[in-house]
RNA sequence: UCCUCGAUAGCUCAACGGUAGAGCAUCCGGCUGUUAACCGGAGGGUUGUAGGUUCGAAUCCUACUCGGGGAGCCA
């Protein structure tokens, strides 16, 4: 075999993958070709066979016939099993009348890696619950492989996005002191000893003794970093993980997720929900040209009404509505819910299912929710009780976004400080913002996961995260 | 955390108080172009764990563990 990367950017014309033959096939029409990969399915006949091969680089696999006459191993080849791993140095034929456009007339077959027959992923249909037991070969499955490049390639839009639209990249820390957005439970960081911990006055473990001298979490969200980021880059972005320790056991909820999350400067809640509406649309349109064949496989075993959905995503204008009056129209709604409707509560998922799913029949922004509902840190609204927030839903996956235009009035922001009993000390750095050259700004925070969910059709987040960790549930 | 459903061969399921079965996978054989090929045969089980009821439990009861769906919380 030849040796790889060696010549980046050329084609060696022996040691090809995939996606080579898929894309450029009359390149290689009747010229020896070596493939490596892995076997999906393989059927011997008397004197010829067949075999699915698969190396990971597409989506599809490329079928290899072998002769009796023409190998000089016909009786082990016809026994490999899926799951193996062999190279195939052969001739590449079209077959325009066959079911593939092109297959391999095997001169040699080589096993680079034997797979026993208690190999699990077998050509057949599986449950989800089983392949996320095996997480770790689940990758070989045609809708594994197709999640995971669909995940490859929306993150990569996503970073092409902001970049191409003059966005800086922040790497905000994954370990933190402050809790102070209290968005949820948190994984406690520490290097005491879990058996005897030094203990203070109070009789309790004792943080001023522990690694950073203080208590430390993983983060929930980057934003308040962001911002500070934001005001001296103007637009910037996060991209990273992020960790809940939510006792949630639902299909969309993990321990360990992903976030975006844009900051920009001298923007408002409009702005904010344009570059939202601006970038859910872009990646789904690179993720749609980029992965035809994974799309089609989603809309055909996942979804039948994907395409279709996701062709109107990017077609139409996202709804928007203020918290207002989706009481109203919740209200009016011959729907009954098992949760009453009222001003001051927040939207349960019945109402947000109605709203997106009912009555927009797309994603919907809802705006300016009463204050109490919301962080500390939103815009306040000059009616007293509301501030500039905003969520995004959407049908199937529920909120994909959550953002806000900042409150950049300090004495605003001191006043909710202290009516939310937060700890003003440790965010000292967070209203010097304001104090210095503090101006309107805006962001939100987008879950990758979901967003992977809403494009491929999964609708369990398990699916789309390689290894995924939810409660009671850390295996990998 | 709450509600609800489930756990039987490697996988997907049947058997619902009386000898644990089928399809697929695996192994063997057949088949000159297959497409999750097809046809014939064989092997494969402490019925999630621990107790209980019963002459007898996969089946009924209790607890626990794990999983699905829904809810809360959220992204």
């Amino acid at each position: 075999m030849n040796k790889r990367f060696k010549s980046l950017g050329r084609i060696s014309m022996e040691n090809v993958v995939i996606r080579q033959l898929v894309r450029n096939t009359a390149r290689y029409e009747n010229q020896e070709v070596e493939l490596c990969g892995w076997i999906r399915t393989n059927r011997d006949q008397k004197s010829f066979g067949f075999m699915a091969l698969n190396d990971g680089t597409h989506f599809t696999t490329v079928q290899v016939v072998y002769e009796k006459d023409g190998l000089d191993n016909f009786e082990e080849v016809a026994h490999y099993r899926a799951g193996s791993a062999i190279s195939v140095r052969g001739l590449l034929v079209l077959t325009p009348q066959a079911p593939q456009p092109f297959e391999i007339k095997a001169r040699k077959v080589v096993l680079l890696g034997d797979s026993p027959e208690d190999y699990p992923i077998q050509p057949k249909r599986h449950t989800r619950e089983f392949l996320r037991e095996q997480a770790h070969l689940r990758s070989r499955t045609n809708l594994f492989a197709a999640v995971f490049r669909v995940r490859s390639v929306a993150a990569y839009a996503i970073h092409k996005f902001f970049q191409e639209n003059g966005f800086l990249y922040v790497h905000t820390p994954v370990i933190t002191a402050s809790d102070a957005e209290g968005a949820g439970e948190m994984f406690r960081v520490t290097t005491l000893d879990a058996k005897q911990p030094p203990l203070n006055e109070a009789g309790e473990a004792d943080f001023s003794q522990d690694f950073f001298g203080r208590r430390a979490n993983l983060t929930v969200s980057g934003q308040l970093e962001a911002e500070a980021f934001a005001l001296a880059f103007r637009d910037v972005y996060t991209f990273g993980p992020t960790f809940r320790a939510e006792n949630s056991n639902t299909a969309r909820h993990a321990a360990e997720f992903w976030m975006i999350e844009p900051e920009i400067a001298f923007a408002d809640l409009e702005d904010n929900m344009n570059l939202a509406e601006a970038m859910v649309k872009y990646v789904i349109n690179y993720v749609l040209e980029s992965l035809p064949e994974e799309m089609a496989f989603f809309n055909q075993f996942v979804d039948k009404n994907l395409q279709a959905r996701l062709d109107s995503v990017v077609g139409s204008k996202f709804a928007h509505i203020s918290y207002n009056r989706a009481i109203e129209i919740l209200k009016a709604a011959e729907e009954t819910f098992a949760y009453p409707v009222e001003w001051g509560h927040d939207l349960q998922t019945e109402h947000e299912r109605y709203l997106s799913e009912r009555i927009f029949s797309k994603p919907v922004f809802v705006t300016d929710y009463p204050r109490d509902l919301k962080a500390f840190y939103m815009r306040q609204n000059d009616d007293g009780k509301t501030v500039a927030a905003m969520d995004l839903l959407v049908p199937g996956v529920g909120e994909l976004i959550g953002g806000s235009q900042r409150e950049e009035r300090v004495e605003k922001l001191e006043q909710r400080i202290k009516e939310l009993k937060l700890d003003e000390r440790e965010l000292w750095w967070y209203l010097e913002l304001r104090k210095y050259g503090g101006v309107k700004h805006a962001g939100f925070g987008l879950g990758f996961e979901r967003l992977i969910m809403y494009i491929t059709g999964v609708s369990n987040i398990r699916d789309v995260v390689p290894f995924p960790r939810t409660v009671k549930s850390c295996e990998f």
